[in-house]
RNA sequence: GGCGGCGUGGCCGAGUGGUUUAGGCAGGGGCCUGCAAAGCCCCGUACGGCGGUUCGAUUCCGCCCGCCGCCUCCA
């Protein structure tokens, strides 16, 4: 029994499914105007492990995630860069891509792009004002506020504190300030669409109404996205759900930040980092084990240190893999709690499933599986063959389910030099011409190789990539 | 101002009213090894401060201090 934290009743409660052995999922996805940055990172790993760990239970889940690919953003920075829009986001849509691959983030089922439910946003729109919920100004279309019930739900704030809070403008026709818009009527040299109340384009709030329940359809199990989507964002969508009279999300799950020295991390703060930089340094596994770590409501700070623990954990857990030749199993699938395996030790995999039914315990699971990494080594340094077998596939299913891949075994070199250092050193060795096996292992390890001796002779792999430090690409 | 979160051993990061420990990293000692590496074993006796409740609190309550977030585009 899966319980999660739902924002709308700020408790932990059992998740309870539309359909029997299904999930839906809806998941706020980036606007592709620009790079993505770890903060995008996290939550797509979040909500990735999430959906793999429905899977695991072998539930049968579609997962949506959209690419909004029409706002102000999109238009400003098209703009500074003397392109057309569509060219804008086609390019960083790819990089997105790029990204979640990197970080092995499975695809969404279905990733709905905004401009393509723009027909679809105008007869929400429409309905809205038919139901007299709202009422066109100069400028736009905007949904009124008050006349939603329970408005503030997900904010956990009475309409007269948002009042407080909201931006006024110097020219407003808006009922209220927190009156949010839901067509915006185009100024000149923006991409417009056609609708009853000219030309223009949709606000951003509406664009993930419309598709989630236009795919998922009414009382979809779980919306999701990070923490700072409840206000306004998450509010107004479920505003315009409430107002059409349709049943919207059960379950509202965000997760929290990335912080940098304690602070969040944010574009008008300046000190936000790239994913492209990790990802280069062949960071997406640590990235996911460093946000695996830590509960993902509480924020994680990413720093060389913690990026650089994360790599020491993985390494751990790729020793293990070595030992036993594990094969990974989370790469592009994910494993089936009982189908597909049910040759593993069922008191780990108990207490995994307990620690992840927990509100996604991330940290506990992960506890356990380094215990059984231990358990494995102890088992077959003992020579219980079987045993560590075992706890070891163990070890690979659960990871499987986490999304987290082992490395493979053996590292083929196809470098003749390398090789020929290696050969060496076995000859050597067999001399017992240890001073000579000494330098050959020092000249492995300049070229950033690890050497280790095995009864099948010297072994190596490659020394960690990035060490963190530069990883992160600030210094 | 309104609402909310956090403060755990060198670092990261769980958890719990009391007996036996989360887990990882780093560090110390040992085993193994030609020497290493990897692995295994052992070790540090942590819970912001002050009160209160209790037989007993890191865990419950109050206050204080410190940090952070939301209320505005933001993952």
């Amino acid at each position: 029994m899966l319980r999660l934290h739902d924002t709308a009743t700020g408790a932990v409660s059992e998740v309870r499914f539309r359909a029997a052995g299904r999930a839906s999922l809806y998941v706020c996805g980036p606007t592709v105007y620009d790079a993505p940055h770890l903060g995008h990172g996290r939550f797509s790993l979040v909500f990735d492990v999430l959906r793999r760990y429905l899977l695991f239970g072998g539930r049968e889940v579609t997962y949506v995630s959209n690419i909004t690919d029409i706002d102000d953003n999109v238009i400003e920075r098209a703009r500074l860069r003397g392109v057309e829009p569509a060219e804008l986001t086609s390019r960083y849509e790819a990089v997105w891509w790029d990204a979640m691959a990197g970080l092995s983030v499975l695809r969404p089922d279905a990733a709905p792009h905004a401009t393509a439910y723009v027909g679809a946003m105008v007869e929400t729109i429409a309905e809205l004002e038919t139901r007299g919920v709202a009422y066109e100004t100069s400028d736009g279309v905007y949904l009124e506020v008050a006349k939603v019930p329970g408005y503030g739900l997900l904010a956990h704030q009475p309409l007269e504190s948002l009042r407080a809070g909201a931006r006024v403008d110097a020219v407003d026709e808006k009922r209220s300030p927190l009156d949010f818009v839901l067509w915006k009527k185009a100024k000149p040299g923006e991409p417009t669409w056609s609708s009853p109340w000219g030309a223009g384009r949709p606000g951003w709030h509406t664009e993930c109404v419309v598709m989630s329940l236009g795919l998922l359809g009414d009382g979809f199990d779980i919306h999701g996205g990070a923490i700072d989507l409840i206000f306004p964002h998450h509010e107004n969508e479920r505003a315009q759900a409430v107002a059409l009279g349709r049943d919207f999300a059960h379950h509202w799950v965000h997760n929290g930040w990335v912080t940098v020295d304690g602070e969040k991390m944010s574009k008008s703060l300046g000190n936000f980092s790239g994913l492209d930089d990790l990802l280069a340094k062949g960071g997406g596994r640590a990235y996911r084990l460093l946000v695996l770590r830590s509960h993902y409501r509480s924020p994680i700070e990413v720093t060389p240190e913690t990026v650089s623990d994360a790599e020491a954990g993985l390494a751990r857990l790729d020793e293990l893999a070595r030992r036993f030749s594990l094969v990974a199993l989370g790469a592009g699938s994910t494993p089936v709690r009982s189908s597909d395996h049910p040759e593993i030790d069922g008191e780990a995999l108990d207490r995994f499933c307990a620690s992840m039914d927990d509100d996604l315990d991330t940290p506990g699971a992960v506890a356990g599986i380094f215990e059984l990494v231990r358990k494995a080594h102890t088992a077959a340094d003992r020579g219980e063959a079987a045993g560590a077998e075992l706890l070891a596939r163990t070890v690979a299913v659960l990871c499987g389910a986490l999304g987290l891949d082992l490395a493979g075994p053996a590292v083929e070199t196809a470098d003749p030099v390398v090789d020929a250092l290696v050969q060496r050193r076995d000859a050597a060795r067999e001399r017992r011409d240890w001073a000579l096996a000494d330098a050959l292992r020092d000249e492995l390890v300049s070229l950033g190789w690890v050497v280790e001796d095995s009864p099948s002779g010297t072994r190596i792999r490659r020394a960690a990539a990035s060490g963190g430090d530069d990883a992160l690409g600030r210094g």
